[in-house]
RNA sequence: CGGGGCGUAGCGCAGUUUGGUAGCGCGCUUGGUUCGGGACCAAGAGGUCGCAGGUUCAAAUCCUGUCGCCCCGACCA
């Protein structure tokens, strides 16, 4: 591609409306534009990463057994009733009517309507298993779409679902899709990190892992053990817990007066207790009841771990007034003995604790050497916390390490969730209608996008991965007034295309600066400058984007050694 | 949805407090000089000041409404 006649609006200030840094470069470097909020266009240079992320998928699931469809992103709403999901999914789902005021939506995720294809066109046990993708546009009405591509209201996903006869085959075509999905990011020159993850509202029996790009801007946090190979989301991550060995005995409960003091903080130091040595006490309205959830003092509730224990649908903490109602104290002086009605669940660290602190439920009180079960009863008790940093990992007993995740892919076990409700079955050797064991799995193609940057750029711009890069090379003639310099870029040029390489030629007649400023920009990982002295000593200069590493080679020797280059790099993932 | 901020030329911004008929830098066009890391000089093009009402002799500026965008939070396959 000669630049000239390329579409790259590059931009030499950041625009305002893009506060991370891929957002910003991706907008800077001319890849994509803003249509509306969390909607975008991708430019010629956008396109081009999209299409080489999307041949790397593509490759992978078709290796793997998948077999490439497109589905329609209308769907009726009769098959999200069928699911129970057209409730459920609520505003996030863009809904529309046709003229004959039938319902439709945008699909966010495919699961309803690969289901409905799969249960018409297969009856027999010898069809499966079935491994069914797409790579195509989702639509979800975010409350909040944010950091350009990271999270938008159009994005581009691949979508693969697995049928299988039982669980055994779901678990093979679940391996090899977790092995796939390694495969498309190792590939794509991403450090990533599969973790284990909650199942969350899309459902599913067990075990999904979320595939993250480390990276600070991520909107996941994750724990993981340097020793052995957990990891996991935080909302999934278990808590190890052992009681203690030699507990303190029991002591009488007495009330104290506390006046003035709310919080964890002021109630320990007041006290002169840890904060690890108090109960805190949260009242929750867990679908339309109210709960109260006990914690120690220095841990926080995991309100997915909660909302997983509950079986509830809808979780939030309780206002103000609510917590009038079942407790005299109100908010800052809650604690489990003497609340009024309320089903009291705890975190199982709590039922160690033997000469608790704890709010009294009357303004300005609090209890000391509260003893949980003797002085107050509970209605379950279980892991409820949020893991912290440096806990021991529930496999090893190495501290964790927490880091930032932007998350790129799922691997899901649906089981037979969406078989079930839309009657999705299969005849097996004997006649025996069963239902089909589904999977689900899915890449933010877009997003993986805007994941590279986030983990490949520096001061000057974008440093792509070279199996992603819009362009491998990028040839820059110096002066653009040099018939020299020009025919022999032009040369190069054709020489590269020739061999099957991808290369843009600036042929603008722009200064050198301006080239290499907008090379580094859009991030090409290879450059070839012909400069003035070329037309002595018959060099041109290959520069490496990553590293500014440069050689000095002869014209004739251009080709070998950007061909040795660019594998080095495929082979290394860089 | 709660909180905060912003809409003035393609991009970044000033002008709004105190109303007087729109400006700066970059980019773009033309000519010239430059030419290995975002050059310089000169001449240009480009804006119903988000939109709609209202106040006024006069509104980018004041008032009311409305739309859009961004950030924080809640939420999120």
């Amino acid at each position: 591609m000669r630049m000239t006649q390329l579409l790259m609006p590059t931009l030499r200030e950041t625009p305002a409306e893009a506060e991370v840094v891929s957002h910003q470069l991706l907008l800077r470097a001319g890849f994509i534009r803003r249509s509306s909020a969390g909607v975008y266009h991708y430019l010629p240079l956008g396109q081009r990463v999209l299409r080489k992320i999307m041949a790397i998928v593509r490759e992978e699931m078709d290796a793997a057994g998948g077999q490439e469809i497109l589905m329609p992103i209308i769907q009726p709403a009769e098959l999200w009733l069928e699911s129970g999901r057209w409730h459920v999914y609520g505003e996030e789902l863009f809904r529309l009517k046709d003229r004959h005021q039938r319902e439709f939506c945008l699909g966010p995720t495919h699961e309803e309507i690969v289901t409905d294809l799969v249960r018409h066109n297969v009856r027999s046990y010898r069809d499966l298993p079935l491994l069914v993708y797409q790579i195509a546009n989702k639509y979800r009405d975010e409350r909040r779409p944010r950091f350009g591509l990271m999270r938008g209201r159009e994005f581009i996903m691949k979508d693969l679902y697995s049928f299988d006869r039982d669980e055994a085959g779901l678990e093979e075509s679940y391996h090899h899709m977790y092995t796939a999905y390694s495969n498309v990011f190792r590939r794509c020159g991403l450090t990533f990190r599969p973790v284990e993850a909650d199942a969350g509202a899309i459902g599913g029996t067990a075990g999904t892992h979320e595939f993250m790009v480390l990276a600070n801007s991520g909107e996941a946090l994750v724990v993981y053990c340097a020793a052995c190979d957990y990891a996991a989301n935080v909302e999934k991550a278990e808590c190890s817990f052992e009681p203690p060995v030699d507990p303190e005995l029991p002591l009488a409960m007495t009330k104290v007066a506390t006046p003035g003091q709310r919080t964890i903080a002021e109630v320990a130091s007041f006290l002169q207790v840890l904060p690890a040595e108090t109960i805190k006490t949260m009242v929750y309205l867990a679908d339309d009841k109210l709960i109260a959830v006990l914690i120690r003092g220095d841990r926080e509730i995991n309100e997915v771990k909660l909302l997983n224990y509950l079986g509830c649908l809808d979780l939030r903490l309780a206002t103000e007034a609510e917590c009038q109602a079942v407790s005299a104290g109100g908010a800052g002086y809650l604690g489990p003995v003497g609340l009024k009605d309320v089903p009291v669940y705890a975190d199982q660290e709590v039922m160690g604790m033997m000469r608790a602190v704890s709010g009294a439920n009357e303004p300005d009180a609090h209890y000391v050497n509260v003893c949980p079960g003797r002085d107050f009863a509970v209605e379950g008790v279980t892991d409820l916390r949020l893991v912290q940093s440096g806990e021991p990992c529930p496999h090893c007993k190495t501290a964790l390490t927490t880091a930032r995740g932007i998350e790129v892919g799922q691997v899901f076990k649906l089981g037979i969730k969406y078989s079930k409700a839309l009657n999705c079955t299969y005849l097996d050797e004997k006649g025996q209608e069963q239902l089909m064991v589904m999977g689900c799995y899915g890449i933010g193609v877009s997003r993986t996008m805007a994941a590279a940057i986030e983990q490949n750029h520096d001061a000057d711009g974008i440093i792509w991965p070279v199996a992603i890069a819009p362009f491998q090379v990028i040839i820059v003639p110096v002066s653009t007034k040099d018939a020299v310099q020009v025919q022999t870029a032009a040369d190069i040029y054709q020489e590269l295309n020739r061999e099957g390489f991808e290369v843009l030629l600036d042929d603008r007649a722009e200064r050198a600066g301006v080239k290499f400023k907008d090379a580094d920009l859009i991030g090409i990982p290879f450059r070839v400058t012909i400069g003035n002295k070329y037309a002595a000593d018959g060099l041109v200069e290959i520069k490496v984007r990553k590293n500014g590493e440069q050689f000095k080679v002869p014209r004739t020797e251009v080709r070998a050694k950007i061909r040795e280059l660019i594998q080095h790099s495929l082979v290394h993932n860089a």
